[in-house]
DNA sequence: GACTAAACGAGACGGTACGTCGAGTCTTTGT
DNA sequence: ACAAAGACTCGACGTACCGTCTCGTTTAGTC
């Protein structure tokens, strides 16, 4: 509807033409993308209605519609919302120190309730088109983030040169998604501490390089393709 | 639309073959089970509907809720009928090929299009009552039947004593896991080679023991639990 | 959806494909055809909600939806299906008893509740393209059906040669639907009685000819016609 | 879209005039009466929106709800703006002259553009409280604006004594809202001559007497009512 | 080689949720 | 202080698919 960009294009510059942030909106915008985390934590994404998490928001259903066109989007902006608590990256001054708190922390936002419900809509909708970015800005952020964990141990000479420091992250994080994901086994301190572990005898082993530079089996056939 | 078609086909076989103990009902569940997976590849098990299915498969709705109680008994039992092609065993003579013939063997599994589609659909309902126990057994028994590969390695002296294999494979098989789940980055034989490469490394410097060898950090708090 | 009509040319000319008018689909039928008369009777055209007719029929809105595509759609059907019962063409013996008679079984119909309610919306439905020819045809047929009431005068000599029939009846009616949607007088035997004097007063006079058999005045211009 | 060109039209007056008496309101109250009538002729009285409306008049829809409470008061107050212009009554002399003109003039005020809205508005909306009296003060005026023609007729002795000049009227109209409401046929001069020539001939035959002073056939039963 | 029981085709049904539209009310803001 | 502009509640729209049901029609394996 070409109607309000033409106000806007004409009053533009004039009148604030209204601050976000404030008034009833935001109340209702709040109250929503909080209902909306809710119904995740409960009922997971595919079981996830607009109409209950309206009815959850104490909202009427076409209010949610108003702000959001879909299902998708509602949840995607929810997700962006609450995604600004990250794990923090951490200094202690030695590798192993550092990978320990980095791998207990990220542990400890994957247990936490909206943690947990954060993550599992993310792999949940990887196919949904709005949530994908979401998923993917979370994660690249969160390596390059850390990256500098590494960069500081191979300049104190913990770590042999050309250790890729996306390489280490990988690794330790790697064997924490499988758990959750793949093996359902529960994960804890331990599992950081070990993840940690393997990854730091890895990266000394000068195994973590980046992934151009390693020697051979570069793309070799890979035996078992399937035909059809 | 071939639903006629395959009609029209199965019509025009002539006489039936009647052959004992295989009736139609053998062809109509083959046909749906096979539009399941076909189902599956293409739109996901999100957008997996029954109707869908049963138009694909050449038969009709109530047919299928005949044979299976819901959708996700359908898909569960489509799963399973295609779940038994699994990645073979290897045994080249080294640890270290045996890992990396795993690992490709794996990756080749993974990227094929039924292989794909399973994983994917496991992903996606892990919370499914009837999908869940089928991801388990699948996974674990992948873990059992390779567990030999790293049990012969530590009777050839190649690791040392004390190593879990579960973990050695577990530590195979997470980087590739992670790059199809989180990273969305390509895997193929580089990435399966650097995979085995990077567990090599790690069960050589001894810290792939099992979990509960471990000397310290168990169930300490993990620092950033959130409240509710 | 091909489906349907390829599997009954397939098997036409066979077993009989379903005998309508059975079971409990036709029941239903009746339900909500009664259910929407009902709720025309009541809060009239502009106010029926297929909602409000499922209900009162007892039957899942869906279900309407499946029979019938739109509200216009159902109500057309729910009227056709009630102008079976038509007024009766009489036969005394003289004009003037027939008009009567003719009369006052209009206004008999007209002031029942079900002539009522699909006379009223027929009229407020009058720009919907479902609802019109249903108009069309009642009102068409009913003219058609009673001019030999008039043809049989004229032959008795009762009637000027050149009466048009139609215009007979039409006069005999004009009035009668004047009080019901212009004036809206109660209208009852009396109402009638007048009418079909005026009739036959005018019919004998020699005016009721056919419109183009007229002397003058032909398309003069009417004098105040708008622009805009 | 004409929205965005009249509030630039609007605002682009500069600065208002404010001319005492008439301030802003009046120029709203006028926009959004014509566009309801426009909206009228248009769409029709059912498919009459607010939001339509108020678009149409420049105006934001709760401009419109603060000075009328709803739809229908809206509508109502816009045709009582607009009936003021009628049919004239006419005076030729005689009978015959002033029945031609009345009904040429009411033909072309039915088929104007505005006088076609109107009257199907008020056709349509008859059930509507606010709408119902508008109808009634309209017809009920115009008839009793026209009775003196046919007292001048009675005292000229062109029509007999005890002759009711509202049935007179009515004769000649009902023909034609016949033609528009039930047939749908054309209406034109030559329509309005004949409805004044039957009217005529049955005001001389002495058939259009007040309804209570009627010989015979009151309140008989009228023979076909129906139960229910 | 006819007969019966199981399976299938066909289609309607109650039900849940979708995403949309418009009516009419209430709150916030600008002047 | 008040009117313009949103944003809200509410009810209905028409749609898709779920899982259930009943009825008739095939088909398979037995007597």
């Amino acid at each position: 509807m070409p109607t309000t960009q033409q106000k806007v294009a004409i009053k533009a510059g004039g009148p604030l033409p209204r601050r976000p942030g404030v008034g009833r909106g935001a109340k209702v915008r709040a109250a929503v993308l909080a209902a909306t985390l809710a119904e995740l934590t409960q009922v997971g994404y595919a079981d996830l209605s607009v109409e209950g998490v309206a009815q959850r928001a104490g909202v009427h259903k076409t209010t949610v519609y108003r702000r959001w066109p879909d299902r998708q989007t509602l949840v995607a902006e929810a997700l962006t919302d609450s995604v600004a608590r990250d794990v923090p990256v951490p200094d202690t001054g030695s590798l192993e120190g550092d990978l320990r708190t980095f791998a207990r922390s990220l542990v400890g936002w994957l247990t936490s309730p909206p943690g947990e419900a954060i993550f599992a809509t993310l792999i949940a909708a990887s196919r949904v088109p709005e949530i994908a970015p979401i998923k993917r800005a979370l994660f690249e952020d969160r390596f390059r983030r850390h990256e500098p964990l590494v960069t500081r141990a191979i300049a104190r000479g913990e770590l042999p040169h050309g250790t890729d420091p996306a390489e280490v992250i990988k690794t330790v994080i790697a064997p924490i998604y499988l758990r959750l994901l793949i093996t359902a086994e529960p994960i804890n301190a331990a599992t950081a501490d070990a993840a940690a572990a393997v990854a730091l005898a890895a990266a000394r082993a000068g195994v973590l390089r980046p992934p151009h530079a390693r020697p051979a089996g570069e793309d070799q056939p890979t035996g078992n393709q399937r035909r059809r």
